[in-house]
DNA sequence: ATCGACTATTCGCATAGTGAATAGTCTGTT
DNA sequence: AACAGACTATTCACTATGCGAATAGTCGAT
């Protein structure tokens, strides 16, 4: 629940309510897909029901009624535990190149195989070049910066499997459809 | 919906009912996460009320009764726009490292940011050990080879970011936490 | 005859996310 | 003074996906 542990962290800064959480994501993550407020609601509702967040005070200021939240004590050590955790990246579970490869390998055979991969690469390429040019806009951030760095770091990884797999696909598909 | 996809990949080579194609995701996918029953039914479901698989007969032979799909033209229509799809691979919205550093600069400034960056680093490279022992073994099937080169290159390409994001932690820092 | 293994499907529940709706208050305009 | 429109804050109804347990029939072995 990542969007929850964002929530936390958010709110170790103080107590806050929904409205301002949302605000916060935003403004923190601003690449990242905004996030709707149904989301921001709900995970707290989950938080709360999980004992990890309270309310804090329920105030008319000005405004609707709004509900403040904070961290409880079991909500900080979550917090913790999860910053300690090392995030495991995509393995093998989650490949989807390796997924749609065998997909296509068991309904089309080597050559549907062959053309996906052809095309999929094609694809990362173009998606490189507009990363490499939006880290070279004069008024790229270093957070768009590090990010484009990223993506484009793992989309030459995904190449030089593709072409390592287009390299093998015979034996691959021997392997796939027996 | 991959899953789904997956599924009418499997059910162009024919048609099948939901036990088999249980059975058939597990075989081509052995290192994925076996599918539950109930997710196979449920996608079958959606499939069918999205019209792209039909039921092709209903019979009791020696067992209970089951329920045969196969694919409808929408169905074949719609694989092979997936097939010919490039996938998108994971853009800076879900970049669980960046997501993680930022919500560890904010909660708990530039010391646990670099505390985090190291952990992981740490957990990374044991992980790329894991990986190319596995690659070595004697019995690797070329599935696991590449599944394994898969990893490799990916924890390979977030170690350098790691690395880079830790040479510029105080940069990221005055530009998360204003 | 009956116990356990295998085949096949269904059910209920939980999680996560989306877009629109609701509702109050404040500010600026005419 | 009235009212449109913007802003603050939350809720609702709906969709998608997944998981584990329950159900139910048949077959072979003891």
């Amino acid at each position: 629940m990542s969007t929850g542990h964002v929530l936390l962290g958010l709110l170790s800064r103080g107590q806050q309510h929904g409205y301002d959480l949302k605000a916060g994501h935003d403004a923190l993550f601003p690449s990242a897909r905004p996030m709707a407020y149904g989301q921001v609601y709900a995970a707290l509702t989950r938080l709360r029901d999980r004992g990890l967040i309270e309310e804090a005070a329920v105030e008319r200021a000005g405004g609707p009624e709004r509900t403040t939240y904070r961290l409880t004590p079991a909500g900080r050590d979550e917090l913790e535990v999860w910053m300690s955790a090392a995030e495991h990246p995509p393995s093998e579970v989650n490949n989807p190149l390796a997924t749609k490869l065998n997909v296509a390998l068991v309904a089309g055979g080597p050559d549907e195989g062959a053309l996906f991969l052809r095309r999929q690469r094609s694809a990362h390429t173009a998606r490189m070049r507009d990363h490499t040019q939006t880290k070279r806009a004069a008024d790229a951030t270093l957070t768009q910066v590090l990010a484009a760095d990223y993506a484009l770091s793992h989309l030459d990884a995904d190449v030089r499997w593709i072409d390592d797999a287009l390299a093998r696909l015979g034996e691959i598909t021997r392997e796939v459809t027996p």
